[in-house]
DNA sequence: AATACCGTCAACCGCCGGGGG
DNA sequence: CCCCCCGGCGGTTGACGGTAT
């Protein structure tokens, strides 16, 4: 019933004046309540995404920077396309790295602009020799796990490099540094056996993973292994093995080179 | 000048997971 | 344990403006 008389397409001024006020007045959330309080035709999604996307404070319009743009790219190869976990969110994941911006300007810039330059590139690359042929897939289910050494997250070793198919950026070596708690970290990291992601391929360059995989349950050692996102009270890892990936959950933004500050933000 | 085509982006839709009853 | 509601996300649509023909 009221679904029907509900107003849909562009927000008006006045729309945007009362949906500011009755955020003000009453603070984010409840969004089933907002357009009766703010008095409003729309439905609750519609006053959400519009708060959210244009009228919250700080937000940021107008075109992406470089940098910005830099980190899309270098953060949409990790994470990749979530095509199975929809419990994980890509965008909100990437947006959260660039202060002012939404996962829906991120996905938005990224469908329109940067998915062609990717399309275009992939092509250019094609010509590569592909990565060996997919096997069987044996997957490691997520388990909490305990360390006992955890040097190589620590110290300066060389860890883990990403296959960029449009440029070697993301295959320089990055030192690994200890990272503080934080959310939704998991990336996919696509293992060839013949350049860079996991040195050459052989045990000893993946020793680091495999080490992951390997320890089993050591008391006061670093607990691993968790798979409940946005709850991560510590290093987490989820890990999975098949058709070339492994699955981590701890390493984001230590392999796109980025440094995290005190505040949790991105250097 | 008129029309077609293309790119951009605000907005909508459908689905999912979490939480509460 | 089940159901319902809500918040949130990814995918998609469509309006609009710019450019090409």
């Amino acid at each position: 019933m009221e679904r029907l008389s509900v107003r849909k397409g562009g927000w008006t001024e006045e729309e945007d004046i009362l949906l500011r006020k009755c955020v003000e007045k009453y603070g984010e959330g409840r969004w089933h309540q907002v357009p009766l309080r703010a008095g409003l035709n729309r439905c609750r999604k519609s006053c959400r995404m519009r708060w959210l996307s244009y009228l919250k404070p700080n937000i940021k319009r107008g075109g992406f920077s470089v940098d910005e743009v830099d980190l899309i790219i270098r953060l949409h190869k990790l994470l990749g396309n979530r095509q199975v976990k929809m419990s994980t969110s890509q965008w909100a994941l990437i947006a959260g790295r660039l202060p002012g911006r939404t996962a829906n300007h991120v996905k938005n810039y990224w469908n329109t602009k940067l998915r062609k330059k990717k399309v275009s590139t992939n092509k250019d690359v094609k010509s590569k020799p592909e990565p060996k042929s997919i096997t069987k897939a044996t997957v490691i289910k997520p388990r909490p796990r305990n360390f006992k050494n955890i040097s190589w997250l620590r110290e300066g070793t060389p860890f883990i490099n990403v296959c960029h198919p449009f440029g070697d950026d993301l295959c320089k070596r990055y030192s690994t540094m200890a990272l503080p708690p934080s959310d939704n970290n998991e990336v996919e990291i696509n293992i060839t056996n013949n350049n860079s992601c996991l040195g050459n391929g052989s045990e000893i360059d993946q020793e680091p993973i495999k080490s992951v995989f390997a320890e089993e349950n050591v008391k006061g050692g670093q607990k691993l292994g968790t798979s409940s996102m946005n709850k991560n009270k510590g290093i987490t890892s989820q890990l999975e093995r098949g058709s070339n990936m492994v699955k981590i959950q701890l390493a984001t933004r230590l392999i796109v080179g980025y440094r995290v500050t005190d505040k949790g933000e991105l250097n």
